[in-house]
RNA sequence: GCGCAGAUGGCGGAGUGGUCAAUCGCAUCUGACUGUAAAUCAGACGCCUUCGGGCUACGUAGGUUCAAAUCCUACUCUGCGCACCA
C-alpha cells in the first residue's frame, strides 16, 4: 500500500465522521506529527471490542509516526461520564477506579506499542484546579448547549434526575485536550459533545483546536450497542473460548462490520468474504474467520486455533470437551444438589430442583432428573454438565 | 423552606386492606430446534422444605387492624410547582 492508500484507510475505516477532515489531511500530508488523544475512563475492569475501535485507530496513527498520547481518567472516572447513558451514572469510589486502572495498562498494550506512548492521568491537573479557573472555563459554555443533548434532553422530559456534576464532565474531557496540547482526538460518536467542547477550552486557551475522529459505535450480542451497562460485551481479556463462543452468536448482518472495525484484516479479504457470503456462503464459515482473527489478536495464534477446535467440538459435534476444570467436594457430600451447589455451579436449592425438572442437569451425558442421586465419581471422575456450557469434572 | 406527586423483585412497570412471593415486558436460566452460545417456540425464574408448609421481601422506622405492598405518623431520597412583597 503507497502512502496515499494508507492515508486514506486511516480516515475512513472505522470512521464515522472526522472534524475537520479538510484540516486533519492538510496537516498529515504535510508530514506534521501529530498528538493523537484517547481518554479512557476505568468505569469497568474490562476493555471490551467496542472499545477496540478507538484503540485500533490510534494504533494506525501510531503506525504512520504520530505522537499516542492516552489519557487515563483516573479523575473523571470518578465523576462518570453520562453521554452514552440513559440514567445518572454514580460516582465511582477511588478504590474501584483505581482497581479497574490496574488492568487497563495491560489491555491496551495488547493493541498499541505503550514505550511509544505517553501516559497520562487527568487527576494530575484535574484535581488542582479552582473555582477560579473553572468558572472562567464553564462560561464558554451554556446549559442550553447542554441540555438540548439527546439523552439529557430525554432524561429531562421523563422527569428524571440530571446532577450538576454531570455538566461538569465535558469541561474536564476538554480541558485535558488543552493540557495535553492535542492536534486530535479519538472518540466514540457518543463522544461527540465532549470532544467537541475540548475544542472550544483550546481557543479559550489561544490553542488551535484539535480534530476530530470519531468512530461508529458497535453493536454488542443482543443487537443493542455495546456497553458495560448492558452486558452484551466481548471483553479483550475473555478467555479464547468464552471470547470465540459470543462471536459467534454474533447475528450474520454483522460480520463484515466486525472484520472491518475490529481487526485489520486487510480491505480486499473483507471484500472478498462480502462476495463469498453474498453467492451463498454458510456464514458460520465466515464467522469462524472472524472469530479466529479476534481471539488471535488479542490470545495468540494457539490460542485461537484451540478456541475453534473447542467450538467445534463441544457445539457442532457436541463432545465432551477434553480440558474440564475438576472439583471435590470438600464435604465429602456427594448428592447431586449438595455437589451442584457446593461448586457454586448453581446459586440456590430451589434452582437445583428446576434444573432436574427440565432436564438441565447430565452426569457423563446422562440426564440425571433425581434430588437424591449420588454421584460415584470413579478413579477418573464423571463429567457434570449444567445446561449445553457448563462441565465439570467430579472426582 | 412551603405545596403536590412518587419510592415495588436485576431493570422497567402493574397492584391501592385479605385470594400477593406480587399481572406484564426486558434481562437471566433450562429444553426443543439450529451452522450457532443466534433467531424462534416451550418452560422456569425470592430462600428453605420431611412438599403440608415455613421464612424473608414492596424506601427507613414506628403504629392501626384478626390481616398491610396497600391505611396512619415521622424520617430519607426523587420529580414537579411556588418562593412575590403586599
Amino acid at each position: 500500500m503507497n502512502n496515499n492508500d494508507k492515508t486514506k484507510e486511516l480516515l475512513t475505516r472505522g470512521v464515522d465522521e472526522i472534524i475537520s477532515l479538510e484540516d486533519l489531511e492538510k496537516k498529515i500530508k504535510n508530514g506534521d506529527k501529530l498528538r493523537i488523544k484517547l481518554g479512557i475512563d476505568p468505569t469497568s475492569p474490562n476493555i471490551h471490542l467496542g472499545r477496540s475501535i478507538p484503540l485500533l485507530k490510534l494504533r494506525d496513527f501510531q503506525l504512520l509516526g504520530h505522537k499516542i498520547v492516552l489519557i487515563i481518567g483516573d479523575f473523571t472516572g470518578l465523576i462518570g461520564d453520562t453521554s452514552d447513558k440513559e440514567s445518572e451514572r454514580p460516582m465511582l469510589s477511588e478504590e474501584t477506579v483505581k482497581e479497574n486502572l490496574k488492568t487497563y495498562i495491560d489491555q491496551a498494550s495488547k493493541i498499541i506499542d505503550m514505550k511509544e506512548a505517553e501516559i497520562h492521568y487527568n487527576s494530575k491537573w484535574l484535581g488542582e484546579l479552582g473555582y477560579k479557573e473553572i468558572g472562567k472555563q464553564a462560561d464558554v459554555f451554556s446549559i442550553n448547549d447542554f441540555i438540548s443533548r439527546d439523552n439529557i434532553a430525554k432524561r429531562l422530559s421523563e422527569g428524571k434526575r440530571v446532577s450538576l456534576r454531570e455538566v461538569m464532565y465535558p469541561l474536564m474531557q476538554g480541558y485535558d485536550s488543552v493540557v495535553i496540547n492535542a492536534d486530535v482526538e479519538i472518540g466514540g460518536t457518543d463522544q461527540r459533545f465532549n470532544i467537541l467542547a475540548g475544542r472550544d477550552l483550546q481557543r479559550l486557551y489561544g490553542q488551535e483546536p484539535q480534530n476530530i475522529v470519531m468512530n461508529p459505535l458497535i453493536e454488542g450480542l443482543d443487537g443493542r450497542k455495546m456497553s458495560s451497562s448492558y452486558g452484551n460485551t466481548i471483553n479483550l481479556f475473555d478467555t479464547p473460548n468464552d471470547m470465540f463462543g459470543k462471536l459467534m452468536t454474533v447475528a450474520d448482518e454483522l460480520i463484515i462490520k466486525y472484520f472491518t472495525m475490529l481487526t485489520r484484516v486487510d480491505l480486499e479479504t473483507i471484500e472478498g468474504y462480502k462476495k463469498d457470503l453474498a453467492d451463498g456462503t454458510n456464514p458460520r464459515d465466515i464467522k469462524i474467520n472472524l472469530g479466529r482473527e479476534l481471539v488471535r489478536m488479542y490470545h495468540g495464534e494457539e490460542e485461537a486455533e484451540s478456541a475453534v477446535a473447542y467450538f467445534v467440538n463441544t457445539f457442532t459435534k457436541k463432545e465432551i470437551p477434553t480440558d474440564v476444570p475438576e472439583f471435590k467436594p470438600a464435604s465429602g457430600d456427594y448428592n447431586i444438589s449438595s455437589v451442584l451447589i457446593e461448586s457454586e455451579l448453581v446459586s440456590s436449592k430451589g434452582e437445583v430442583r428446576r434444573l432436574l425438572e427440565q432436564g438441565g442437569i447430565k452426569i457423563d451425558g446422562e440426564v440425571i432428573s433425581d434430588a437424591s442421586h449420588t454421584i460415584s465419581a470413579g478413579p477418573s471422575g464423571v463429567i457434570l454438565q449444567k445446561g449445553k456450557i457448563h462441565f465439570l469434572r467430579i472426582i
